[in-house]
DNA sequence: TTGAAAGCGGTACCAA
DNA sequence: TTGGTACCGCTTTCAA
């Protein structure tokens, strides 16, 4: 049936001990054993059993790592549960997480929380943080650690991480779109765009997807204004209302970021409600409650819960089976709602 | 920390094989004792490991049966593809899984099956089957015989199985009615009403939530027709080309069925292709073509693939934890697809 | 009815 | 650099 150690070791003639550690490749076997060793268990597709190893490591158990800028970031909450769902299946498989998170995305307090990570035993990390030279150059030590590094949400790229868990932003914008498209097909659309910040690589990448599916599908449309709510209500709402009142002839709203909804959600209200069509995105208590009152159409959701699961699932699967190497990266869904989702 | 079976029988003065007979009710264990076994248990909040059950098991692995009425059904599809995935993940836990494939709904087929499942050793079963009297009683006496049953997509009302994994039909009905009066807000709507059979409960519901949506939302509706095409391609075709002929003032076809979906593109083709707002359910290969082809508008999925997970996931679960009383259905999401989820 | 012990697969320690 | 062994948590024989 399936291959264990033991075959192994009575295949070789050494010691099960021995081909533990040739496997694991602790230094303390010789080339030409390791070798050997390594041959003959990929010819025999040997895969390491994971009650077996999570048994065995009981004792000294795999710390997971988590960094998160989900302070005052309500998105981030879906994320969390996601991770304390896996924590909790995973547990009595010799995983634990710990999980540090910050304010935002300021390079220096990401670069102090993974090396606090890092001192606090952590076997391997699962990281939402920024795409600078500086984190690159450190996920890349890490690997020479032998700390294996997982990005959530947010790419960091030609880095030396395992995988990306998150979503395709382009195709959520093309979603929005195509959704803009089947609804309001006969209409000259008038576009207002909404973003956090134009240098936000998501937001970016989802307003051209929305670009590109406009011009594919050759909608007669207009991008009247794109406007920047710095991901905050107040700044929203203003931006919002003043672009509204400067061009009276819009008649569709793109948020393409999911923090400031509040904002966007006042700016509609005090500018006459009901005269745009409204597509948002991320799912938040906020947004849920507009989408609930017709003030929103539809939100693109990106599975969040998904996410964290599979952040620390991927990661339970790398340790126990794998350990070198890059695996597939999990792209999530684009999930249109409205309102009957929520209720 | 965590609480081990070596902790309960230091704590009651019991060797540890008595604490394991005692949990998992062999009746060789005297009353008194179990019962203060299962005290203490309880008190401590003792969770079996299951890592160490799982390699104690090994020797003599846990069996789920699997009965899916998926020959000629593409739908099914996804819906293996999933359990394939979860019998992979839980091998090494000590999890094997065993397929029975038939066609259609037969009872006294089904019954054959779900007996010679159990003489092949089967632990627990996962069935996808009718809803029909002689199939609940003998869920309920494989109840009695300490063989937990989960049902998969299709429910049978006031049976003892621990579960249900599959869709929320009534809201994908909703959500279509929702799409469609989104996109046709200001047209009449005279809808065609495609279903399989109108006596399969699924597609039943699905009408009917479609139908209380446009109620609800007070759209200009009318339901020309109903008809059925009895989840194959020659008779819906039949009886759309029919249906669209009698009644040339039809702008919108709802297809509640997943089955057929090949007659109705042929159908909408030969009428004239572009009158109609298409909305249609479940993602099989046809499908994905129609709506590439801007055939079909929408289409409202169910996670098949999902579904077939967590069957498998959920007994896993079962076996190595609980082992007793029933669990939370696990509802899969109405997911809206349109042509760019497929690209 | 109960206790003692073997064994599942893997890792880590100690001794050789 | 290796082999031998104890141990992780649990189930299941075999004896008592």
């Amino acid at each position: 049936m399936t291959v264990t150690l033991k075959d192994l070791s009575k295949a070789i003639g050494v010691s099960v001990g021995t081909v533990s550690r040739a496997l694991n490749d602790k230094s303390e076997v010789s080339a030409e054993t390791a070798r050997r060793v390594r041959q003959l268990a990929q010819d025999l597709g040997y895969v390491p059993n994971r009650a077996g190893r999570a048994l065995s490591a009981q004792k000294n158990l795999n710390t997971i790592g988590v960094l998160l800028p989900s302070i005052n970031g309500p998105f981030f909450d879906d994320i969390k549960q996601g991770i304390k769902e896996a924590e909790a299946e995973f547990k009595d498989l010799g995983i634990e997480v710990v999980l540090h998170e910050v304010e935002g995305w300021d390079v220096q307090e990401h670069l102090q929380h993974i090396q606090a990570l890092k001192d606090q035993g952590c076997k391997s990390l699962a990281l939402c943080t920024v795409d600078d030279e500086r984190i690159r150059e450190r996920i890349n030590e890490l690997e020479q650690e032998n700390i294996p590094t997982l990005l959530i949400n947010n790419k960091v790229q030609d880095c030396k991480n395992i995988c990306f868990v998150g979503p395709d932003y382009h195709r959520s914008g093309e979603i929005a779109a195509a959704l803009l498209h089947k609804s309001r097909f006969d209409q000259e659309l008038n576009i207002l765009v909404v973003v956090g910040l134009k240098s936000h690589h998501g937001h970016a990448a989802r307003v051209q997807g929305f670009i590109d599916e406009l011009e594919r599908r050759k909608s007669k449309y207009k991008i009247v204004d794109v406007v920047e709510g710095e991901d905050n209500d107040i700044t929203t709402q203003q931006v919002t209302m003043e672009a509204l009142r400067n061009h009276s002839e819009v008649n569709c709203i793109y948020m393409a970021s999911g923090s400031g909804v509040s904002g966007l959600g006042a700016a509609i209200i005090a500018e006459s409600l009901g005269r745009f069509f409204v597509i948002a995105c991320d799912e938040i208590y906020t947004t849920r409650e507009l989408v609930k009152s017709d003030i929103i159409d539809f939100v693109i959701c990106q599975e969040p819960r998904v996410q964290g699961y599979q952040a620390i699932k991927l990661l339970h699967d790398y340790l126990s089976k794998t350990r070198t190497g890059s695996i597939n990266d999990f792209i999530v869904g684009n999930i249109i709602k409205l309102k009957n989702h929520f209720e």
